[in-house]
DNA sequence: TGTAAGTTGCACACGAGTGTGCATGTTAGT
DNA sequence: ACTAACATGCACACTCGTGTGCAACTTACA
């Protein structure tokens, strides 16, 4: 008797939760270049056989669920750490922050437009985009940020303009410095910063300098 | 004997082609929406059968090659006689232009990414993309467009902000001067214009205002 | 109005991906 | 070393989309 008194049912392997995190690694991965990849070529990616998989997801919507749940905490818990008095900094900064969680960021947006997680989806993401629109309306308010488009929508062209970044980081390795660079110019540039009015308040602003 | 001597093949009904046009606008619809739809879908929206459909396209394959082949043109046709001297305007304008080609654009773009067709997609889509190239350059060796983006980078994340507004349009419906207004400030934006100078720009400039 | 072009509906073969069952190894933990 | 947890490989059934053949029907056109 080393555990319970009846049938002590020997707890979970560690290699089992490993290999779990290597399966939503290369989905992550694997997904990023074909949104629709076959679960065999994820499963090669991570190592294992497609026989495997199902050891530790039950379907193959069971496996993007998990995915993107474990990509949308990542995504949040990343950004709501940012704060910043400045609403253009502020979408700057939380750019930049996406910037360093490419994988999710993107992975989470192929699913946003296709498949049948987009609701879904779309709550969870609820309040980074609610800071987001919040973050614009209050800046249009001041006169920091452009009013001469309707606040809903310059935070969708914001939150557009993000994700081409990381698009074409994707196809073009860029490296971090200047990705995270690019992202704040964008942001800001669709904000209505003037390109020289962008660069001074990234070179002042030293969480989007570093 | 009405035409030939020997066996006239009586020549293609008219409505042939009329439905041939049918399937390929039909196609362009059903694909912007879902970039993997059947051909089912496709003939039902054209209001045909699947097996009609093989008689005017031989594969799958052939159908998106043909609807490439018409949207690329249409695309160049329509940039092509688009000429402005201020590089920046010239972009702009270039952007308003795609706007109106909505619907081609936008399957053009999912197949640059996805599909067997990338790189002749690229090949056929290479003199516009030059011309973009060109004119960040240009633009930027005068001092117009912002220099602090590499231009090919410049030119490419231009490319992005045009279709992240065809995107942000297929969601939410916009009628066509907000969109082409739309279009207009995200490149501006893009090229390093700050808002006022990008409204006084398209104020002053009667093809990007009308 | 006759005839060929075009459409339809059904059948079928085929490929690819999913999900499951089961027997057979491997390997981690005790 | 023993045992349960895990992985593997194979077989199988199932779904869905593609592409083809063929007979029967409708319609444009001369």
């Amino acid at each position: 008797m080393t555990q319970t008194l009846d049938a002590a049912p020997r707890s979970r392997r560690r290699d089992a939760e490993q290999n779990r995190l290597a399966l939503l690694a290369a989905a992550s991965a694997v997904l990023n270049r074909d949104p629709d990849a076959s679960l065999d070529s994820i499963a090669a990616a991570a190592g294992l056989s497609r026989r495997a998989l199902y050891g530790h997801f039950a379907t193959r919507d069971d496996l993007i669920r998990s995915l993107l749940a474990h990509g949308v905490s990542r995504v949040l818990a990343a950004t709501d750490r940012v704060e910043h008095p400045d609403p253009a900094a502020l979408l700057a900064l939380i750019g930049v922050t996406l910037w360093r969680e490419v994988e999710s960021v993107r992975v989470a947006a192929q699913f946003t437009v296709r498949g049948p997680f987009q609701h879904e989806l779309a709550l969870a993401l609820a309040p980074l985009r609610d800071r987001v629109r919040h973050a614009v309306t209050v800046g249009a308010g001041t006169g920091r940020i452009r009013d001469d488009i309707e606040p809903g929508m310059l935070a969708r062209l914001v939150e557009g303009s993000v994700l081409s970044v990381l698009d074409e980081a994707t196809r073009s390795a860029i490296d971090a410095p200047t990705g995270e660079r690019l992202v704040a110019l964008s942001v800001l540039g669709m904000l209505g910063f003037g390109a020289a009015d962008a660069r001074a308040l990234v070179d002042a602003t030293p969480e989007l300098h570093r």
